[in-house]
DNA sequence: CTCCCCATGTAACTGGTTACATGATTCA
DNA sequence: TGAATCATGTAACCAGTTACATGGGGAG
């Protein structure tokens, strides 16, 4: 019956390959631990895990705590393997940017200030997140791979931000 | 009654701000024109249309074609000074990363390959776009400015294959 | 005893895509 | 005359968020 992949599906069976919790700990630790380049909702997570059980990919253990079952964990793998399903664009800032000349040297300048100080702020992040994985003992490739996509992206944007300037002498 | 605002409708009031035009050109500007960093369908953009109008933002010339009116112009100087709402991050790559473990070597080197291939496309595309905008007589200063920006987005792709490829040793 | 966190869930809404239906115009 | 392109629109669907409702358990 080729049921459609989900994404949602993806990271709530990769968060459990971590170990068995509850969908209240699957939602902080997608926050926490993916939350700076994956989001998911309550409202999302929890039909999710229901159809996952149903399906018996999952299953609750005497804590009442979701765990994969072998099924689970061969579904997780076929999903890694599908190609990431491609975001359409949808980039606010060059959407406004492109427009700059409707926009004004005012709105351009506090444009390319906000999303300095996101870029900024970003990094902060990521730094303080490679602080805290030093001192743990998981298992720290993959999150320092996904850290530093961050950090390239976000020096990627500070000198895309620089030259602008430049080329615009706002 | 504080209209909530639109990024389409943003995207549909820039597009004519060229000059006036049909519904379906409005598509196609958008495809072509900022294709790049944004989307938008048929099924948003007609419907966007009607209200616009019914809005007076917009009206129809004589040749039935969609022409900014007044307010038109000053929603859209508006809409432009407001700050572009914050995307959750989805990256698909990033996740599948992530389970880097679950994953497989063959996955990794297949995720990096891809995601390799699609970059350096893009860079083709946006080398394209800045050879077609040389021998256009339009303003081309904010074009360039998102076509670079897509640049640094993509050469920052780049790097960081590289260095994963290296830190994995795949 | 009260407040906060853990926990589960759902209903309503929003923003958006896809597929379909329809027809005019242009041009080979 | 038939294919391609221009043009307008809508219905069905889908993914996802927000807000709300509910309640247990522990800490101060």
């Amino acid at each position: 019956m080729t049921r459609r992949t989900s994404q949602t599906e993806l990271a709530v069976l990769g968060a459990l390959s971590f170990g068995p919790m509850s969908g209240y700990r699957v939602r902080a630790e997608i926050l926490s631990t993916l939350g700076h380049f994956w989001t998911e909702s309550f409202g999302q997570i929890y039909p999710t895990l229901s159809r996952l059980k149903a399906d018996g990919l999952i299953e609750t253990d005497e804590d009442g705590r979701f765990m994969l079952t072998d099924p689970g964990t061969s579904r997780l793998r076929e999903l890694l393997a599908t190609p990431p399903e491609p975001v359409p664009p949808r980039n606010g800032v060059l959407l406004r940017m492109f427009f700059g000349r409707e926009l004004g040297a005012d709105g351009r300048r506090e444009l390319l200030d906000q999303l300095e100080a996101q870029a900024r702020a970003q990094l902060a992040t990521l730094a303080g997140i490679r602080v805290q994985l030093d001192s743990s003992d998981v298992d720290e490739r993959y999150s320092l791979i996904t850290i530093s996509a961050g950090e390239h992206g976000a020096r990627a944007t500070l000198d895309w931000i620089a030259e602008t300037r430049a080329a615009l002498g706002d």
